[in-house]
RNA sequence: GCCGAUGUAGCUCAGCUGGCUAGAGCAGCUGAUUUGUAAUCAGCAGGUCGUGGGUUCGAGUCCCUCCAUCGGCUCCA
């Protein structure tokens, strides 16, 4: 007999080599009919796994996420006989559940897949799941594995194995397929009643450029149908609240093919809306002892020379602008930094004068590769909310730590709870792409990691996401279809004043290094106002939106009250417009809805004789009438308590 | 840049296997209506079917080029 240790602490002591379905049949037949998946002591192990020793055991169902991964990728292995199957010779690479789904990268060696496509494989997949084949892991030498594999000519899985060590390779079969594989299926195939293939895309093996592009099968499958709809009905919901839809419906900014890509064009409402988040943080960051400062669209080439951007990216950037008659060389600006390092430059300073904060909105210009661009949030011309702090070294720590409040401030007055901060750190495997040396790039980091954790932020390491002159502390936030976009940046830098040969006297009168801090809370307003009209829906805080109530009179005969409101509210800076057109109210009132004005006034006889305004509020309906006065205050009132100061 | 897809009026879309002057709804304009909490009625106007080439007696429809967009990959100072 063997202890197994339940979550919830109760031991079940059973018989030798009972497998994770055994035991939930000891507890319950129908726990063992919805467990899929399970882990005994942390390893990811089959429901039919015999189990040995001791230990603790935690059974999953669809329910946990960690079921839905043994789902997801038990459905790549039936995708991958669905494709065989139907494309034979098609040579099979990776297939891991992802956070919605599963993929299967494949070598189609010359046969294409497209979406007229995906039905027949649907249909098969589900043919074959319904044939309850169980799956069935089963160890296999280094030799033998090789030897599958050198014989089908599959050069990924001989890459593949030949970097596994022998004794820890595992093959898993159902009914005639067989794939490498770690482990962690459901039971058996029957249980996938639902799959749909969602999109086929080119994927580098082993994400690297230069090797040889894979065609990427994405799928969804479920146990239920109704799981399915209610997933894709999902979909479809949140793509209503894209930013890219959102902004053409609310005229906030356009593209145009003639101004050219990534371009993007702010029309009077979304430029209004900009204008007043720069406000926001420009008040916000006076507090904090920054001094705004401008700098030009260009400059010469031997900036981006002195700064190493021209060495990592003037091949990838726009390429120079060259002088009619001296033939010289400028760049697009495509970050200020270099800029700010040459107004520190401007004058000598103390110790005494540091730190120095200089800020500005900066509009940069960088040549992103077409297929990257992706509506406001990738773009070619963006404009950083960008500032750079230049400090001693014992003022970093308290610096650093100043600038996460002012970000965690911003994400907090615009309602961003949910993002990940996010240490992205070197590549160790390489280093040549950073500049540097390792004691100033260790202190660096270090100095993050110490910052980030002393204010308490939970926060995700990744390799080789720092910028090439230092490591960052990143805010991600994710869009509506859970694509994860960096917002608010704050890096560490020793390397940019070294290369500008920045300095400050000392209290030992001598000149010493001063330290940079690059950071931007937005991240680039584009990006961010793209993340938070996703977010709100287009439903911007009171003080934000571009239009903050609209005028509905009933008739034209009320046209000299709405007038009057509207002066009314004006002088109380609520920004508010006139529906003057000859409609039914039902009619204004559908159209304000539509556009997303907090407020609708209705006003007729009897508010123009009482003096009062009918308040409708935006998605929640006739609130009753308000003497002017009152709802001007209790505009002014909301506005005030969603614009939290810093 | 690469893989896959899409591109018809300001917007959302229809247009079958190639066949007369390319359709609809909304928006717009004109007129009527003067309206009380999510669409008043009528009329009018609006498109070189993304671009350039080709196949064909004939192309929105088939083929190629380029451009733009969408889903991924790669990249993201």
């Amino acid at each position: 007999m063997i202890q197994i240790t339940l979550p919830d602490g109760s031991v079940k002591e059973v018989a030798k080599d009972s497998s994770p379905f055994d035991v939930a049949r000891n507890i319950s037949e129908g726990l063992a009919r919805a467990i899929i998946s399970a882990k005994f002591n942390d390893t990811v192990v089959e429901t039919s796994t015999p189990l040995t020793t001791d230990g603790t055991l935690v059974l999953y169902t669809f329910d946990n996420p960690e079921g839905k991964k043994a789902f997801w990728h038990s459905s790549a292995h039936v995708l991958a006989q669905a494709v065989q199957e139907l494309y034979p010779g098609v040579k099979l690479t990776i297939g891991p559940a992802i956070d919605n789904g599963f993929y299967y990268d494949l070598d189609l060696e010359g046969q294409s897949i497209s979406e007229n496509d995906f039905p027949t494989i649907e249909k098969k997949f589900i043919e074959l799941a319904r044939g309850k084949h169980v799956f069935e892991m089963r160890n296999v030498s280094k030799a033998d594995a090789l030897k599958k594999y050198k014989e089908e000519g599959n050069e990924f899985k001989v890459e593949l194995i030949e970097n596994l060590t022998d004794g820890d390779i595992t093959f898993c079969d159902h009914d005639n397929f067989t794939d490498l594989c770690r482990g962690g299926h459901i039971p058996n195939t029957g249980l996938i009643k639902a799959v749909k293939v969602m999109s086929a895309a080119g994927a580098y093996w082993r994400g690297d450029e230069k090797n040889k592009q894979l065609t990427r099968l994405y799928g969804i499958s479920f146990p239920k149908q109704k799981m399915l709809t209610e997933y894709l009905a999902v979909l479809e919901e949140a793509k209503k609240r894209d930013h890219r839809k959102l902004g053409k419906e609310l005229e906030l900014y356009t593209f145009s093919s003639k101004v050219g890509q990534g371009l993007p064009l702010w029309l009077p409402k979304g430029a209004d809306l900009r204008e007043r988040l720069e406000q926001f943080l420009k008040r916000a960051q006076k507090k904090a002892g920054y001094e705004m400062v401008i700098t030009p669209h260009i400059g010469q080439k031997e900036l981006y020379v002195t700064s190493g951007h021209y060495e990592k990216y003037g091949e990838d950037s726009f390429q120079p602008i060259h002088t009619p008659k001296d033939d010289e060389e400028y760049l697009l600006k495509p970050m200020n930094c270099p800029h700010h390092c040459e107004i520190y430059n401007v004058k000598p300073y103390s110790y005494k004068e540091l730190p120095k904060r200089f800020a500005e909105f900066g509009t940069v210009y960088r040549y992103e590769q077409s297929g990257e661009l992706h509506g406001l949030t990738r773009v070619r011309s963006f404009t950083q909310d960008d500032g750079h702090i230049f400090c001693t070294p014992d003022q970093l720590d308290s610096e650093f730590k100043a600038v996460i409040d002012l970000v965690l401030y911003v994400f907090k007055a615009l309602g961003f709870e949910d993002f990940t901060a996010q240490v992205s750190l070197r590549d160790p495997e390489n280093r040549e792409k950073y500049i540097g040396g390792d004691e100033n790039w260790d202190k660096a980091e270090q100095a993050i990691i110490n910052a980030a954790n002393e204010k308490g932020l939970k926060t995700i390491v990744e390799y080789g996401e720092a910028a090439f002159y230092g490591p960052k502390l990143d805010f991600m936030v994710k869009d509506v279809l859970g694509r994860s976009w960096q917002l608010g940046t704050i890096q560490v830098d020793y390397n940019l004043p070294e290369r500008f040969d920045l300095t400050y006297k000392g209290s030992d009168n001598q000149l010493h290094r001063p330290v940079m801090i690059h950071r931007a809370p937005f991240g680039s307003m584009e990006r961010f106002i793209a993340i938070l009209l996703e977010h709100t829906g287009g439903n911007f805080p009171l003080w934000l939106t571009p239009e903050q109530v609209i005028i509905l009179p009933i008739s034209d005969k009320y046209q000299k009250y709405a007038k009057k409101v509207s002066e009314l509210l004006e002088n109380s800076e609520i920004r508010a417009l006139i529906d003057s057109r000859s409609e039914k109210t039902g009619r204004k009132i559908r159209d304000a809805e539509m556009s997303k004005i907090p407020y609708m006034l209705i006003v007729g006889e009897k508010e123009e004789n009482e003096g009062t305004v009918s308040v409708r509020k935006h998605g929640e309906g006739d609130l009753g009438s308000l003497e002017l006065d009152a709802f001007i205050a209790s505009v002014k009132q909301e506005i005030n308590r969603t614009l939290v100061q810093f």
